[in-house]
DNA sequence: TACCCGATTTACT
DNA sequence: GTAAATCGGGTAT
């Protein structure tokens, strides 16, 4: 049955490549980010200088700045007017791996390089200056491109929400079944 | 202007 | 397992 909710695009934007110039993965878990229905939302109170991306035009890329030091992207998927996002947890790397790796000498393995929203926008370059990039233009800095073949829902798992403290029973999250480059297990 | 806190990651016990 | 790092945004003074 075919909904159209920031839920919806959370799941189906599972197996999607997000692309930053010569550096690529594949996204392997996601989060939905509602608007007043979703106390664990940027856009719960409404629209503010910072969270104004998430209240425009779908297809655009939302960064922010946690905890003083990590940038999480999401994506926003509703029309505009009404708050969405859907935040990247995980990709699998693709392409670029080595400038990947040079970016993160953290890394202890190459399963550490995108294993995580913080990580994931540290080894692909994302900063806060991309926030807004027009992510299925040719000329965007970041893009998005479909998966080869449908993923079958039967591959996808889902859970609560991770790192939040409200609307915490919300199955929000998303997973590819089979990855080993999820940011944690789903239970 | 002050205060609080977070959609994380890492290091340390 | 627990706690620290680190700072901009949002809300309250």
């Amino acid at each position: 049955m075919a909904t159209n909710t920031v839920v919806e695009s959370a799941r189906r934007l599972l197996g999607w490549t997000l692309q930053v110039g010569d550096r690529a993965g594949t996204i392997v878990e996601t989060e939905a980010y509602g608007a007043a229905d979703d106390g664990a939302s940027h856009a719960f109170r409404g629209q503010t200088p910072r969270n104004e991306i998430m209240f425009g035009e779908a297809g655009r890329l939302y960064v922010y700045l946690i905890y003083g030091m990590h940038w999480c992207a999401n994506v926003v998927c509703r029309p505009k007017g009404e708050a969405s996002a859907v935040l990247i947890r995980a990709i699998e790397p693709t392409l670029g791996l080595e400038a990947m790796r040079l970016a993160r000498p953290r890394a202890k393995s190459d399963r550490d390089l995108g294993s995580g929203p913080g990580k994931l926008c540290q080894v692909l370059g994302i900063t806060g200056d991309d926030t807004g990039a027009a992510l299925f233009d040719s000329d965007s800095p970041v893009r998005l491109m479909p998966p080869a073949k449908m993923l079958d829902s039967s591959q996808i798992v889902t859970g609560p929400r991770i790192g939040i403290t409200k609307a915490v029973d919300y199955p929000w999250r998303f997973g590819i079944k089979d990855s080993s480059h999820l940011s944690r297990r789903f239970i």
